[in-house]
DNA sequence: CGATTCCCCTGATAGC
DNA sequence: TGCTATCAGGGGAATC
């Protein structure tokens, strides 16, 4: 499930191909992915248009085009790129496929259908809720720890929930979410009001730390995620909570706990995390 | 207004 | 072996 690193990871992994690209051919096999315009007119618009840069705001992926246009994805469950050869055998739930002027293909490849794409003009970025509402890049120079007090002034509820809000900080998921919360020693049930200064540094630390390892690591492979080039990235072997309910705690040996929290699976120690 | 639930979708896994 | 039920989950919409 790409989240920040995974996103940032792709991105790296696709910028080496796609800058200076043509877009040659779009070919649409299904067309539920394209959200805006109507995909005859996605089809229309990215046909013949370059590939200037490749940006990323929190999950959402950005290719910038020489039109002006910005290609927009979201990868949500299982999206995934693949910058492959024509003759390169065509995987199942293979979605779409984006002829590039050097003979390659940018294939996008989406097991559970959940993925978007948009075209947009920079005054149509406001039609899309989940981008226009974003919170703040957390690895960003500009996000200080005065800042981040800023961002938690006024917020409530438990840890986890906020952390989840992509209004709070832009692109952390479950995976992150849970690792950032141990790390900082903090309970996924805590509520942000009740933060002391030291726990809000705390939070910020790990919430910088986590993202920035999990970039380092090329990312998350829990289940399927590749970057551009097929390859997987190795977080999942540091993983200390998610997806180990039941299993030691690595600090102290208790058992650790998987509880629903804010409507997503959640694993913690109740030990260590207060 | 916030909190909760449903929904989209496929595949891995558990239980019988 | 093969069937069915459950779970995984980002985010938007509907509902409470």
């Amino acid at each position: 499930m790409p989240e920040l690193p995974e996103v940032e990871t792709v991105r790296r992994s696709l910028e080496k191909h796609l800058l200076g690209r043509i877009i040659t051919e779009v070919i649409i096999n299904k067309s539920k992915i394209i959200k805006f315009p109507e995909p005859e007119k996605f089809k229309f618009l990215l046909e013949g248009d370059k590939i200037n840069s490749l940006g990323r705001r929190g999950k959402y992926l950005l290719f910038c085009l020489k039109s002006g246009y910005t290609w927009v994805t979201h990868l949500r469950m299982t999206g995934q790129f693949y910058y492959v050869k024509p003759e390169e055998s065509l995987l199942k739930h293979t979605h779409l496929i984006f002829e590039l002027d050097n003979g390659y293909q940018l294939r996008y490849v989406d097991i559970r259908q959940f993925g978007t794409m948009y075209l947009l003009r920079p005054e149509e970025f406001k039609l899309i809720k989940g981008l226009r509402d974003l919170g703040p890049e957390p690895l960003s120079n500009g996000l200080s720890f005065d800042r981040f007090c800023r961002l938690l002034e006024g917020r409530r509820g438990a840890l986890k929930q906020l952390l989840l809000d992509q209004t709070f900080l832009a692109g952390i998921g479950n995976i992150y979410a849970d690792e950032i919360l141990f790390d900082a020693g903090l309970h996924p049930k805590r509520l942000v009001s009740s933060l002391s200064l030291q726990e809000k540094k705390a939070l910020l630390k790990s919430i910088q730390k986590m993202l920035q390892l999990g970039i380092e690591n090329r990312g998350t492979s829990f289940r399927n995620y590749v970057d551009g080039d097929g390859r997987k990235g190795s977080f999942q072997e540091l993983l200390k909570v998610y997806g180990r309910g039941g299993e030691a705690c690595c600090k102290c040996g208790q058992p650790l706990t998987k509880q629903k929290i804010a409507g997503r699976s959640t694993c913690f120690c109740s030990t260590c995390q207060k």
